[in-house]
DNA sequence: CATGAATGAGACTTCATTCAT
DNA sequence: CATGAATGAAGTCTCATTCAT
């Protein structure tokens, strides 16, 4: 009687929270982040969230099993099905680009990462395994473009997939860096145009050497 | 015979102090860096290390200057004088490699930037100029080849020294985060083949765009 | 019976709390007291402190201001309604004295606020709001002896309220510094005499001065 | 050879260390003033101070000594020899007013003898001697008085002597606290006036009782 | 005499976590 | 489910003092 019960708003409650927590890592960073900060942010107290989450490890990786998933689910949605290969590679860096300047997703992912690396090696190989399914997917994109005769077929597919998220990721972390002198959409472009360019035409020499 | 004096003992005992913080701070992190951790390190108590260094950001701060005059001084004395562009571009990569793979120098530098992204503005400045520096010296070699006619001259150079940045960061991020599956020689070279390829001969539709 | 309410638990011990601090800071000064040694006075942990209160600074400020505030209230209610000016100056030294001598509250007040003079800004101007507001209840009660006529008009209410706190004060200290051979309420009484006198009968010399 | 003997400048830096120490002590109180700032101020190492002071209290203590020495032996000088008791009391508060303000020395004694109070018992000690020495002192002017039948006889003189310097003390405080407020010439002229008009009139009332 | 590197104790503070209610 | 008081460990930093040179 005392207790009025509220139905179904643990999920809603776990959820909310979540997305809270996940703004707040993406803007402080894990050690950053108190719970009790994100108590506050979330108008509770602290146990409320011990309710939900064993602990603040479970938290994080929560938030980022979460955050990683919806922006693969987002990827893999909008080029679903994959026709051409050099179509599907742009789309990727149009989606990065959104989630990295209209949202916070993309910035939380890469600076968690760079952050676990050396400080929590159970959620680094979260994020490794993260970034090996992004670079086989970029891969099989590539292999397509080399399989239909579109790309050369004499590169490291493996090694190419690398090439491009590292460019990706490398102008982004420019990019949140240093937001006013760095046009992330040109830098992309640009990226992107040179690396199809160079897949698609064999250069005569790289052909020879190999 | 009355005061044998022992030079530089002191500013062996500060240097020295140094070098441990940074392979800590490479190690660990700044935030996963506690000053009893880099005590305990270097074999002296807290004291000491707050004899030498006004607080820990301080340390933070004159290893990041340290190390990142030493990256910028060595990939200078590497190149001077730059005679072929394309070379250079090369080097430049040559000399990332090394300072990645063979030391902690590069590491220690890219992992606290981005951790300095959200929680160090000051430092974060110091990053940023950092790149921007690395930029300009990027773009001051693209700019001397489009000078002498090795590359083409309708593409901005500033972003262009912006993508290689961008794919040599991105490059050694992986590696650090995945030494094993990522082979970061490999990983450069194709990325420089495919810049130097882009760069040399003007692509046709670009060129028809501007 | 579901959920028996503990009602002002909470407060309670934030109340206990702060009144081991007075109790500590009166006797050891603000800088002379750790938090550990109230935490200990206490029975409980550091932690617990700083639960209740943000920083050492808040809890003394808090400490203070309840102490004023009592003291304050209490001059204030047992004089309440001044008729008798003369009589009224005499009920202050009184309740000054039993705050002195059977408790610590104003050992407490007097020996922080010389201490916050060099040391704390902000505090010390909120002793020296206090010791404003004690001057001027001091005033009102001296300017209304002299509407009534049993003072004499010609003397400045505001110094001869400083003159008042001042002399009250001095006694107190050289009390609290040697309590056997000061008997501070034989001090207060003389004071008091000569200061009655003195606002009672008109000096021949002094009027013909001015 | 090497050390060049510096003959006789012995005293003099003692002397000029103890009043660097008196300012800092006079400024941020005892446990505000570390070792580092006074040997930062006087422009020599730590060690130094080492030197010539066993530790941190002995500086402390012989600073009191010299400063309340240099009162002491002012006010007697100024005296000598009493002749008319008011006109000494009168002196006694120009000199009192003049060290208050126009330099540290007073503010020097009165806050670190309230500072000492709650944290140094052998300084509390000293101060607490160095009071009765001065109201002996003050006791003997009344007394002198007395017995040349320029004050009433039936007054405690040693009470007396407590109740003026209470009032120079209490004064002097309200004036380091607030002295825009405070114009501690017109509270000690005041308090004076007061004091000596009851000194010298025996109060038919007060003859009575006693 | 003087330096300055170093110590070690102790101060303030933060924070993940637990638990009675 | 939720609160909020409390813990305990760990972190940053200060400072009086010592000592080799």
């Amino acid at each position: 009687m005392v207790a009025t019960v509220r139905p179904a708003r643990a999920e809603n409650g776990r959820r909310d929270l979540m997305d809270i927590a996940i703004d707040c890592f993406a803007r402080y960073g894990y050690q950053g982040t108190s719970i009790d900060r994100i108590a506050k942010a979330a108008g509770v107290t602290k146990g409320a969230i011990y309710h939900h989450f064993k602990d603040k490890e479970e938290l994080l990786f929560d938030a980022v099993k979460t955050r990683v998933g919806q922006f693969e689910r987002r990827v893999a949605s909008d080029l679903t099905p994959v026709d051409d290969a050099a179509q599907a590679l742009q789309e990727v860096t149009r989606v990065c680009l959104e989630h990295a300047t209209r949202s916070n997703h993309r910035r939380f992912i890469v600076t968690l990462m760079v952050e676990a690396l050396d400080t929590n090696a159970r959620l680094s190989a979260e994020f490794r395994d993260m970034m090996i399914r992004f670079r086989a997917f970029l891969r099989s994109i590539i292999e397509l473009g080399q399989k239909r005769g579109a790309f050369r077929g004499d590169v490291n597919a493996a090694t190419a997939a690398g090439v491009y998220a590292a460019a990706v990721m490398g102008a982004e972390i420019q990019y949140y860096q240093d937001p006013e002198t760095i046009d992330l959409e040109e830098s992309l472009g640009m990226f992107v145009e040179q690396f199809l360019m160079w897949l698609r035409r064999p250069s005569p020499r790289a052909a020879r050497r190999k």
